[in-house]
DNA sequence: CGTCTGGTTGATACGACTCAAATTTGGTGG
DNA sequence: CCACCAAATTTGAGTCGTATCAACCAGACG
C-alpha cells in the first residue's frame, strides 16, 4: 500500500489525486500513464450530497470515476426497502465498460458533494488501447470490486450485526488508506448511522445500539463524521477480517518492466 | 430470452452446448465465432460433486468455463460459516481474467459432478484479440455476472426469506432457460436444502419451512431434484423479482452486422 | 439390511425489528 | 451571536422472524 514519492509529494492528506494511487495498489503506473488518467479527468462535474449520479433505469452513457467526496451504489424495493450495494471512495471507477448495457440495473448516487469525472466510450477505448498497464490495472480494479461485492455477500449473509459493521468499518478505512486518505487509524466517514443500516441490512435503530457496543469495548471512536479506530488488529480479529480479498499487495509488480 | 432457431435446433432440452446460447442471449454470434468457443472448450476436465475446482489462497490459472453441472463459488468464516455467494449453471464463466490476481479469494466447488473447460490466458488473450464480438459478449458476461451479485446483496440486505426463496428460484429458473435448460416452469434443481441456506443465509430448518410455505402456497412444486414454478408471474410478485439485472434483452444486437 | 445423507417436525431462545419519543447536533437566517 | 429548524442520534418497551437444539423419518446405496 505504499503510495510512489512522486505522487505522494504533490498531495496532503484527504486530497490530491486518488486514481493513480488506486491503481498503483496493483502496479506501477509511468508517468504517461498517469499523465493519460489526469487526461481523461479533466471532464468533470459536480453533485450534491443526496443526489443521484445516475438513476436506476438510466442509459449509462459514461464511466464515472470518483475524483472527490463519497458515493455509493443502491438498489429499491417496490416496499420501499433500500439497499447500499457498495460504496465509492476518491479512486473508484463506477463500472468499466457499463454502457455496453442498455440500461442501469441500480442508481448511483452521492453521500456527501461528489466530484466525478464523466468518461466517454471514446476515450476509454483510446486509454485501454494505448496503455497496455492501465488496462491491467483497471481489470485489477474490476477484480477487486467484484471481490468486495462478493465479502459483502457474505457480511450479510454469515456476520452478526457486530461482526458486519466491524468488518464495513476495517474495509472502508483499508480502502481509504490505499488512496492515502486514512492514516493512525482515522479517517473522514460521512456516512450516517442511516446509510449504515442500509449498507448492512440492519436497522439504523441497531446500528446505533451495535455502534455504542463497538465502542464501549474500545474499538472504534466515533463522532462529527470522524472515525478512529482504536485498535486495528483487533477489531479485523472481532470482525474475521480477512485482508486478501482486497488484493493490495501489488500483484502486479512484475509488469514494472515495459514503458 | 428467445433462443437463436440456429443453436436450439441443434440440442435436446438439458444438453448442448450452453455457452454460445448465453453469450447469445447478448449478440448474435457468427458460426466463426461459435467454432472459436468450441475450440477454448476442447481442454475440459470432469469435478466431482461436493469437490472444489479451486480453493481460496490457490494461484489462479485458468479461466474456468462451466460445460455442464452447476457450481458454486463460496467463502468460509474461521467459525465455520459457509456463504455460497454465487451459483454457476451450464455457459457461465468463473472470473474472466482471475489469473491477474495472485490467489484465490474464495473457493469454486462442484455441485452436481461438473464439467469444466479450462481456457489458459493466451486463448483468452487471443480469443478477444481476433473475435471483437465474443469481447463485447464477454464484457456483457462479466457485467452480468457483477449485477447478479449486487441482486444477492440486496436479496440477503432486504428480502425476507420467503421472498429471499422465492427470488432465487426465479432467478436460477430464468437463467437456465436462457441456455435452454429450462421451460415450461420446470428444470433440474440439484440444490440441497443446505446448499439453499448457504446461499441464503438462512439455516437449513428454515430453508425447510419456508419452501413449505412456497408449495402451500401453490407457488412452486420442488421434489426429488425437480423445480417446477407454478405461477412465475406471482412468484416474481412475491418475491419482488425484477428483470432487469439479468439484462436478457439482446442489448448488443445492433452488433449483428460486422463479420 | 444397516448406514448415511437429506428432509421434516417440535420446543425454546434470542438477535434484530418496530414503534414512539426524547435529545443532540449542525446548519441557517435574523 | 443567538433562535430556530431539520436531520441525526439516542433511549425504552414490546414483538417477531429466524436460529438453535434435538429428534425422527425416508430414500439411496453399498
Amino acid at each position: 500500500m505504499s503510495v510512489p514519492t512522486v505522487v505522494s509529494r504533490e498531495i496532503a492528506f484527504g486530497s490530491g489525486p486518488a486514481v493513480a494511487s488506486k491503481l498503483e495498489a496493483f502496479t506501477k503506473l509511468s508517468s504517461d500513464d498517469r499523465t493519460a488518467l489526469a487526461q481523461v479527468s479533466r471532464n468533470f462535474r459536480y453533485v450534491d450530497a443526496r443526489r443521484d449520479v445516475i438513476s436506476e433505469g438510466d442509459k449509462p452513457r459514461h464511466v464515472h470515476l470518483v475524483l472527490d467526496g463519497w458515493g455509493c451504489r443502491y438498489k429499491q424495493l417496490p416496499d420501499g426497502k433500500r439497499q447500499i450495494v457498495s460504496l465509492f471512495v476518491p479512486g473508484d471507477f463506477c463500472d468499466v465498460n457499463v454502457y455496453i448495457l442498455r440500461s442501469m440495473d441500480h442508481s448511483i448516487g452521492a453521500i456527501t458533494r461528489l466530484k466525478v469525472a464523466m468518461i466517454t466510450p471514446e476515450e476509454m477505448n483510446a486509454l485501454t488501447a494505448e496503455r497496455p498497464r492501465i488496462t491491467q490495472a483497471l481489470w485489477w480494479h474490476e477484480l477487486v470490486t467484484q471481490a468486495i461485492q462478493r465479502e459483502w455477500t457474505l457480511n450479510l449473509g454469515q456476520r452478526s450485526a457486530y461482526e458486519r459493521l466491524g468488518h464495513l468499518l476495517v474495509e472502508l478505512y483499508l480502502r481509504l488508506a490505499a488512496v492515502n486518505r486514512a492514516a493512525d487509524g482515522r479517517c473522514d466517514f460521512p456516512l450516517t448511522q442511516n446509510d449504515l443500516a442500509d449498507a448492512t441490512g440492519l436497522t439504523s435503530v441497531h446500528v446505533n445500539r451495535t455502534l455504542q457496543e463497538l465502542r464501549r469495548d474500545e474499538l472504534i471512536e466515533l463522532e462529527r463524521k470522524q472515525l478512529h479506530i482504536l485498535d486495528l488488529e483487533r477489531l479485523m480479529d472481532v470482525s474475521m477480517f480477512n485482508t486478501n480479498y482486497l488484493h493490495l499487495d501489488h500483484e502486479g509488480r512484475h509488469l514494472d518492466a515495459n514503458a
